[in-house]
DNA sequence: CATGAATGAGAATTCATTCAT
DNA sequence: TATGAATGAATTCTCATTCAT
């Protein structure tokens, strides 16, 4: 029924399933998706599917593997290495914000579907999540450094937050950036979170945070 | 095999059933929960709750209007309207986190399990969430104009994404808090968010934002 | 799509379905014999069937636990408990043959069904077995005491064999009777065997067994 | 995968394929054996399977009759055709008892497998057993004429039902010995049938059968 | 107010079998 | 001689939903 040629070699016709189930999976939840839905999309029938993919539960890892091994390495790619240390922050925001809007289905299926259904999903995603906090905690550790060289650890606990605040931000922009509602640009988002990562920070760096005392 | 007398009025069974239904949602999501296993949770049987609530879809979307209406009461009843706009900025966010922390379930269901089912149920949550999201840019605004009359619609669209990143943000604590990885307590992340939040205003307002150009 | 008026109380359906089921099994074999099937035999849903016995395992678990109870009454019930050794012995493989011969289907699903399934099934029906042939063994060491007082224990592993034997040459002669083969009567089966067993008994009790030495 | 080189000549790989069947059949069951399974055990494709067994129903005939022919093979082999019909019994059975121990699988395919089945398969086994009935019943009737000249021809009814019974004892016992319960050899199996077959023969000789006219 | 009995529709998964090379 | 690629047709099992009482 799919436009292809029959007798494709196995591991084209196993792309081509992840790209059918990362859009399904995406459109319509773990659950929701039925395995039919799945192999009409990709042009295959089911028991192909089933032959390379042997289950949904295994055809729903195998989907998030890929799209966070593509999500981290698109993130590593765009980090100016080179550059100071808010620069690398900054384009690493960019490269996250460009590749998601790139790869809608993708970042649905990683942050919004993945995370709903419970265990052995939910802590694949969380290892790629706990991979990239560390990854900008490190930028941020090292941006205190390169501005303020004394009394670096005693933020230690406060970067960590911070870390987790601006991942958990960018998350939430990258799902509004796809909502359709705000087409807001990676730039416009990925300058928002600079202007409160590097505020945040400063007022850290500076020893007056805010506080409720009045 | 309810553990309930029988001949309970109808406002009461209710209650019952949302207490049940709100709680097997939050456990196993929107699909996987079977009306059955609502059904015995709340110690009815399934008819009862067909003729009470009239179907699944019926039954999902009153509980998270039931959410959405409890979570909204809690934040405006936890601000404190006649303080300073930070302080109830502050007040506001406490509620939140208090609330969130209290009803885990609640929070499960419109933020994890609603958000991802789709169109209807998606909807009524957005509406829910633009409404908080108005509330904050509403006391963000008013800080503006507090701490410096003039230039004050310059800001007009950054005040509206700090309002988003500021609620994004929030969700984002709020879900971690449930995970039970971070037990960081309400007022720990309500000071986080104040940080960013109060920050990010002031180099707005100062008119200088980070800047990409270097 | 059954004859039966609908509503019927649970416990009557449930005998329905396993009639159905014994049937069913009895014709095709446990893996051929389908849900379907046996649920449209019954003249009920599928989804009955399911509600009632749960798989397809405990389907036919229950029925091979029906059937057993069944034989293993009939076979008790036919003893005449107050005869002689030999009366008794004899009444027994009559209820044995009789009962067998009543409920073919349900001999098929023990003896040829139950026996190839593997582990959880065979092991039941291994179970009823050994206690008819425990059975068997206590009539023949009875009869044993009652013809010849001394000498009584050196043939004790010889009867155990012989109750083995006369019992798998029983099922044997039952599985014969179901063939259609050779109509022969429960009488005819009995008395084969009386004849088998008696003779065999009475040449170990005489202490002059047949021996390959020539 | 398999192990086995390539271009293998068909004779053999057709009995390398029969052997693999024969395994799974045994241990699974005709329905539940699968061709991957088998063509896996086989170490070679399905295809190949297919091209020269052509499909599930003639590979599981082709099972049959190669075990058949080599269980008849057995038995006919051992017998002494030169010495006393007793002898040439016991030599039989001892053969019929040495094969089915060296060649469990085939053994429990012919008689566990394949009688369940249905139909095309059973005829073809029932055959095979009348044949083997067929050869006992001759040796028991020669017996009676080695022992007593007058009166052969009254016993005639009885002496099939006898030879029926010793069949059906043997297969049990046979079954039992697989089961690994008791390990019996062979020897003392045959033995407890010579004790069997030969004592009820000599009682319907003697004109003195068991009744249960008392 | 409350429930035991019942089902139509669809889900995941498996299997015997074939084709093109 | 031999196989990787592919599928139509079941099969087991679940679920939302209704009726008669």
């Amino acid at each position: 029924m799919g436009a292809q040629g029959k007798r494709v070699p196995r591991a084209v016709r196993e792309q081509q399933m992840l790209d059918a189930a990362v859009a399904t999976f995406a459109r319509r939840g773990y659950r929701a998706a039925s395995m039919d839905e799945i192999a009409e999309a990709a042009g295959v029938s089911k028991p192909l599917v089933y032959l390379y993919l042997h289950s949904k539960d295994d055809l729903f890892t195998a989907c998030i593997r890929r799209e966070a091994a593509a999500l981290k390495a698109a993130v590593r790619a765009a980090v100016e290495l080179d550059g100071p240390a808010d620069r690398q922050l900054w384009s690493g925001l960019l490269g996250f914000f460009e590749h998601t809007a790139a790869h809608p289905d993708g970042w649905t299926v990683l942050y919004s579907q993945a995370r709903t259904v419970g265990e052995p999903f939910a802590d694949e995603v969380a290892a790629m999540r706990a991979e990239i906090v560390e990854f900008v905690r490190g930028l941020i550790a090292a941006a205190a450094r390169d501005a303020d060289c004394d009394d670096g650890d005693l933020a230690e606990r406060e970067v960590a937050a911070l870390a987790h605040a601006l991942v958990g931000a960018a998350e939430s922009l990258a799902g509004r950036a796809l909502g359709g509602t705000a087409a807001s640009s990676g730039r416009e988002n990925a300058a928002t979170l600079m202007n409160f990562a590097w505020s945040g920070l400063a007022n850290l760096m500076d020893g007056r945070p805010w506080t409720p005392s009045r």
